[in-house]
DNA sequence: TTGTATGCGTTATCAT
DNA sequence: ATGATAACGCATACAA
């Protein structure tokens, strides 16, 4: 293995003076820092991560904590895990990643050796009990997802709201005026799941601006309970034309209900769903949907920790962020004027 | 922070004592031993990661590297990953997430800096430029494919020869006679990728024991180019049944190209494809498949690392191990008896 | 600007 | 069975 006192030597110096031009902490002359940069490359030198972890008591390590089973597009999940690596990497970072099923064990483990600087939640609930480990031990973290209470954390999120206001714009635009809106299953209300209650209400006022009319439909996204709530709304609001879908569950067994149940789409019927874009795209026909950025969560994320790991090691209290991100309607071939309904 | 000279003060014990309990290296008295265990249950004390990995010479973490912009079914690459993750922390590792855009020097920083103990490689070509890399540096490696040359390092992949085989023995045995194997764009036959030529001579041979005609058909996966596919395979060969497609891309093109052409599936065409099981059951008719199980895949590759710095923490030569793992063919609605058709 | 010296927290060696 | 102590490789405060 080749040390800092092997460069050193080669490059006559001192291996302070290695550190110091690899770390940039002071002025070097520009003659013996090429000297130490050439040692270093001919040599092949790699500071050893252990050691500079236990002197600069600072593992350079962000540990992501991954959703094991979960509700959660696997897709999307992959593409924030994989932004989230690019980003960390970016600035000097490498990402330890840890399963949910450790629990808040695993969090308190990476932090309380060392292992991680920072950590990143991916699937945060409410009442989420590893915030309290996290509180505990001061360690920083920023959190995809909205927590109940976010003091002493940073977090970021799709803004669902905005994502549920476009979505009756969109509709309301094309002059629909009866909605329905096929939600996740009631379970999911009931515990006050942030990302569904936000994305409803967002949608509910946006919808009252504009003076549509709507029903709200808990679903529990299988083909029977689709068709189910699908006749209950039609039994009710006859004149519906227009459904907004947040169940990633529904939108294949709501596409075919309205196709054998002599409407088209969007001819007869426009549907919006609330969901990524991959999922939209690969729909006959394909969905006009709002979906948030996936890459900017992880990028967020990333940022957000390292900002308060600046922050602490200045003893500065590190400012606690709530970033929403803006989602985006696209048009696509499902929703179309209310006229030809 | 608390350090293991806390546990041994408040043990009655010197720190080479804690340090043994806590590692198990030799034996310790029972009355010492609770003592010590207690202590560190009462301060939450967790060994620092780098003083450990500096004096230990070992980090226990194993990196693993992702693909980024690949064919690999997204789903399926996450398995693996999960099954990775939680496979190494059962033996007190870590992993670290590396994305395969930082190339041949990503292994190599991770492996120089002691950052990882050993390396799990994601998505190998056959003539991988990270190879040569974990050879010169003497890098303990587990390869998640074939590699042309896999002398230093251990590997595990599908049996793909067995699963084309299986496709083979179904098709015959539902009393097919002329088969159609739709495959990979001709590009990835022209650079021999290890999986698809596998696949490809082991459904050939055993097709050839059975008495089975096939056509050989690469395919863009493209819905234009399955169509031209489809077409040429009917002109050629107007009697085929059978189906067998590793693309899957083609897949959906495919059953709704046999759809429209008035062959119902499975009665008047029998297809099976070779793909992940979640991709086979959303299809209509759900498809019968053959496939390899993911999650095994990701924990033999673990086992065989950590077998492997096993063998040279102790001075002698790791065994270089080469694992295929059995797929399973999975019987579902899209291929039946050859009389109906 | 550069070098010296100390400490980081643990493991491992060698006594006892 | 247990304890003292020397590495481990690097960063940094301080001296020069």
């Amino acid at each position: 293995m080749v040390t800092i006192a092997d460069v050193a030597r080669r490059a006559g110096a001192s291996t302070s003076t290695v550190s110091y031009v690899l770390n940039g902490r002071t002025s070097v002359s520009e003659a013996t820092r090429r000297r130490v940069q050439r040692s270093v490359a001919e040599l092949g030198y790699h500071p050893n991560a252990g050691a500079r972890a236990l002197a600069g008591r600072r593992s350079h390590i962000i540990a992501l904590v991954m959703p094991l089973r979960t509700d959660m597009y696997v897709p999307v999940m992959m593409e924030i895990a994989v932004s989230v690596t690019t980003t960390a990497r970016r600035h000097g970072y490498d990402v330890l990643l840890i399963t949910s099923d450790e629990g808040p064990r695993g969090v308190w483990r990476v932090a309380a050796s060392g292992l991680a600087d920072g950590v990143i939640l991916m699937d945060v609930e409410l009442d989420d009990p590893r915030i309290p480990v996290l509180r505990e031990q001061g360690t920083q973290a920023s959190l995809i997802g909205l927590p109940d209470d976010a003091h002493q954390l940073s977090c970021v999120d799709h803004d669902f709201a905005t994502a549920g206001a476009l979505c009756a714009d969109h509709l309301a635009d094309l002059g629909h005026r009866d909605i329905a809106f096929i939600g996740y299953c009631s379970r999911i209300y009931e515990r006050h799941a942030g990302y569904a209650e936000r994305t409803l209400a967002g949608f509910a006022e946006r919808a009252g601006e504009r003076g549509l009319r709507f029903l709200h439909r808990p679903c529990e996204g299988t083909y029977e309970s689709t068709a189910h709530t699908l006749d209950r709304v039609f039994a009710e609001r006859p004149g519906t034309t227009g459904f907004v879908v947040q169940n990633e569950g529904a939108i294949g067994p709501l596409l075919s209900l309205l196709r054998t149940g002599g409407r088209a789409v969007p001819e007869d019927a426009s549907v919006i769903a609330l969901c990524p874009e991959q999922l939209a795209e690969q729909q006959t026909p394909a969905l006009t949907s709002a979906s948030g950025p996936a890459t900017e969560l992880g990028r967020v994320a990333v940022e957000q920790v390292l900002r308060r790991l600046d922050a602490a090691s200045q003893d500065t209290a590190p400012e606690d962020e709530r970033v929403l991100l803006a989602p985006t309607l696209t048009v696509r071939q499902s929703a179309g004027p209310a006229e030809l309904s």
